[in-house]
Order: C-alpha cells, then structure tokens, then sequence
DNA sequence: CGCGTTTGACCTGCGC
DNA sequence: GCGCAGGTCAAACGCG
C-alpha cells in the first residue's frame, strides 16, 4: 500500500533535516524549517516544514491528550503515537481534517535537548497548498478549541496584508512575491484563529506576528502558554530545539532548502 | 450519535 | 536476509 512510502518518505526527510539544521540549540526563539526536499524515494514532491515553539509560552489551548500540538487555524486529527527511540517522549502524527482529503499532517515531538521546545513538522506534497484557515470547514468536526484571549489574539484584517512591508533576502519590500506569502500562509494563518501568536517582520513589522528574517534565514517566534508545558508533558525531546530554514535561489523559487 | 483520541498491529525502508 | 525503527491503519473507547 501507500503507507509505507508515505511514512519512510517524510521521517527520513525529517530526521535528515533535524541533523543538518541546527543552529541554535538553545535558543529561545522559534525558528521553522521549510523544506521541499525531493526524498530518495519520493514519488512527488514532499514539502516539510519544521517547527520549533517553546512550549512554555504556549497557549493551553487543548484538551486532554498530551500530545497535542499547539493550536493553529486547522483541525487536526491524530491518527497515531509513537515512542521515538532514544527519546523518553512519543512523537504525536497528525493529519489535517480541515478539508476533505488534505494530504498534509504534522508531527508533534518533544524537543531532546529541551523539553521546553515543542518540535512541529508540517509534511505535505509540494504542489500541494498548505490548509489555510478554515471557518468552513467541512471535514470532520475541528475541535473546539478554547478560546484564548481575545486581546493576545487579535483577529488579522486581511486588508492589512497590503500595507506590509517584507523582508526578502535583506531587501524591504512592498508586497511578498505570491509564493512568500503562500509559503507563509500558513504561519500567519496559525496566529489569527489560534492562541499562537506569530510575530513577523516578514509579513508584517505591526502585527504581532514576527518571522524574523535575515538575508537568508527565517525565524519564527511563538509566544506560548504555560498550560502547553502539560500539554506536551510526553512529547519526545528532539536534539534539534531550533532549525533555520532559508529560502534559496530567488524569492520567486518555490525552492527551499533545509541546512 | 458523531467525531476525535488511544493504542496495538501491521507495513515498509534502512542498516548490518 | 533479518531485525530495528518509524509511520500508518483501524478497532475500541471516550467525550460532547
């Protein structure tokens, strides 16, 4: 079946984008890793984005389950757990059931080296786009997140888009290519209907939204809440606590690596 | 009753 | 070829 070839396309991906993109271990900050490696295996264009947030400063925006990853705009359904070898916590799979038959999930891990780090890979086929905030969702029921603060999680005025300035490889500019902003959608997306607050210059140098980018490098800050800490509590520690993810080429390419 | 979570089993790729 | 590790499936269960 297809199974197989899923599953061994994206965690070797994973790992191998966990072993070379490791720039601060320790850092404090959440840093993201895209990528749209094409895996040995692969038949189609995997592309994974990785994910670190501090877990202290997550929301607690879930119910019971432990492994519950931080809340964002997308429902998600958990369809397996497993312990990951070396690591005293499991790893979370989801998958995304804002929409019928979205192929992209997540893992949800545990940072290794710090249990304060939530380790978030978002695995989906290239072509395929990223689930964007669904107030219609019309898939399995999305969960019914608490809502958070209504003044730490101000709703995002789309018209507000237009007005952003970007940072793309070190130059300031009006308006994010297309691919930018869909390659980031999905961030932004995360912190407009969830607790999880994105902070980015990219994007935007008002809202509270905040990837930090360099001329190469990308990171993106997650406040969290506390109540995550639980959350998480079994969440498998990663030896990665922050990746970096670059764009590479031109701001046009979709193309991204992972280092 | 429907949906999401849990959990054990199964499958596949990789390393030895 | 075998064993290991990781990813997915699916039945059972729980909750709203």
């Amino acid at each position: 079946m297809k199974r197989g070839l899923e599953m061994a396309r994206s965690y070797n991906d994973h790992e191998s984008s966990q072993e070379t993109g490791p720039e601060s271990p320790n850092s404090p900050t959440f840093n993201a890793v895209i990528s749209s490696h094409s895996p040995k295996r692969s038949r189609r264009s995997i592309e994974k984005r990785i994910v670190n947030v501090p877990m202290k400063e997550i929301e607690g925006s879930r119910h019971k389950g432990d492994t519950t990853p931080p809340s964002d705009s997308w429902a998600w359904r958990k369809y397996g757990q497993k312990p990951i070898k070396g690591s005293p916590y499991p790893r979370g799979y989801y998958r995304c059931s804002s929409t019928k038959g979205c192929p992209a999930r997540k893992q949800v891990e545990r940072s290794r080296d710090d249990p304060t780090m939530i380790l978030i890979t978002y695995t989906s086929e290239h072509n395929h786009p990223w689930p964007l905030a669904s107030s219609s969702r019309n898939g399995p029921k999305p969960k019914p997140e608490p809502k958070p603060e209504p003044e730490e999680v101000p709703e995002v005025e789309p018209e507000e888009e237009d007005n952003k300035k970007f940072m793309v490889l070190g130059r300031e500019i009006e308006t994010a290519p297309s691919c930018i902003v869909d390659e980031f959608a999905w961030f932004s997306e995360m912190e407009t209907t969830s607790s999880t607050i994105l902070e980015s210059p990219i994007f935007s140098s008002e809202k509270k939204t905040a990837i930090s980018a360099t001329a190469d490098d990308v990171a993106v800050f997650f406040p969290l809440g506390e109540e995550d800490e639980s959350l998480f509590a079994d969440l498998g520690e990663l030896p990665e606590c922050s990746v970096v993810f670059r764009h590479r080429s031109s701001v046009v390419g979709s193309q991204v690596e992972i280092f």
